[in-house]
DNA sequence: TCAAAAGTGTTTCCCCTACACCCATGG
DNA sequence: CCATGGGTGTAGGGGAAACACTTTTGA
């Protein structure tokens, strides 16, 4: 934190500081990504991440959630920080550092609140992204990477669901997520032998099948699991 | 990047950037990290990572590449960007945004320039470390838990060594990092089944013991080995 | 009764693990 | 010749992967 900064002014030193954020959620089995329609230039009217510059007495992660908040009006959303792209050149005014997030959010949860849209949003499904303003593709590309490794050791997946869930539900997560089919009855068994599902009493009636089994997630938030490394322990 | 600046002023709001590195080197089977005693306030005389202020017209890259070269006189080390640092009140002096990196060098290469110091510097052991001024003591952590994890799935540990090596130096960097010892056959049966590493024809004579083979790794750069995810594939 | 998703076990195979002795050299 | 680290193989166990049928419901 903070430096050793020369001895001469550095310290006096100032740039401008924006967070951008890379919102994803899962509608229909699509995994899907907040944009907001740019209405100034640069590349405006174009699609770019939700964002803006960090305000002078606001941490940075602050500045993270009050942009996501100011998109989709619901708190208690998973955010992480992914990477701070700082090269010159890349904003078209001038020299902006960006401190780039991405969040998952349950769409029920997201549709519940109107939105109380700062401008022209929508979702878009990562595999078909309009072209993007700055070089937040870079961002959304970057995201979704840490996604699909995180996938692997923590339980970030759960973000995604509501609070209670059928295994299908939960596997489909996965799969949209991995990009990739995955065994039904090897995946129930690994996530069950996990320990952190909680079997209700609640059953999910969808149509004309059978009924599925509600399960809640017992850790109170995103955990990692343990660790099988590829090289430790031998 | 960059952002979707309020209507408002937001893009010129200006906030002081700086950087901090956390260089990691292993020093007879130690673990260390460079330290340099601050020569201003505030923490003056206490012992703080290398770090400065991020210039006008400098990436942030590129300044904390500056900052390595100004205490090792060195290039062509391992960088990799850790996290941003972004609370308010965590400098002191005002407010401070930080973006941490972690870099790893070999000693032999280090010691072989002679500093270039700019001030009193000095490797401590990550396990005896001295207090540090700021949060820098955070950074460390957080550069370990990383070091520690990403050992598992990359080839960074050859970052510590020399071009050339023995298997037994080999294992050293993985056990200083992880903390534990490892089987000697079971390591270098793995290793080597990775394909990552070339045997040269020459041998390390280190006493009086049966000389050693050296290798070099194949890879141009640290890889990502394939991955073997505790949830997929199933 | 039929369509559609829920739910359930077993076998095979590979990789990880544990484990001990001989080799080459310098002193 | 001896002390020191270099170098090598195998057997057993556990977890991952592959694989198909029965159950429950609503229409």
């Amino acid at each position: 934190m903070s430096t050793n900064h020369p001895q001469h002014n550095g310290f006096l030193l100032k740039h401008s500081i924006a967070v951008d954020v890379a919102l994803f959620t899962i509608q229909a089995g699509i995994l899907k990504v907040l944009l907001v329609k740019r209405e100034n230039a640069p590349y405006r009217g174009m699609w770019a991440l939700p964002g803006g510059m960090v305000g002078p007495e606001e941490s940075v992660d602050a500045a993270a959630l009050r942009e996501l908040h100011e998109e989709t009006s619901i708190g208690n959303i998973y955010l992480e920080q992914l990477y701070t792209f700082g090269e010159i050149n890349r904003d078209p005014r001038g020299r902006v550092i960006t401190v780039a997030y991405y969040a998952l959010v349950n769409w029920q949860q997201v549709q519940l609140k109107a939105y109380q849209r700062v401008s022209e949003a929508n979702w878009f499904a990562v595999k078909r992204l309009p072209d993007l303003a700055f070089d937040h593709r870079r961002i959304i590309d970057y995201a979704l990477e840490r996604l699909r490794n995180k996938i692997n050791y923590t339980t970030v997946a759960f973000q995604l669901l509501s609070r209670e869930f059928t295994l299908t539900q939960l596997q489909s997560s996965y799969e949209v997520i991995i990009g990739t089919r995955l065994d039904k009855r090897n995946f129930r068994r690994k996530m069950l032998q996990l320990g952190i599902l909680k079997a209700t009493r609640q059953f999910h009636a969808n149509g004309r099948q059978r009924p599925a089994r509600l399960y809640t997630f017992m850790a109170p938030k995103v955990i990692k699991l343990q660790e099988k490394g590829i090289i430790v322990p031998f």
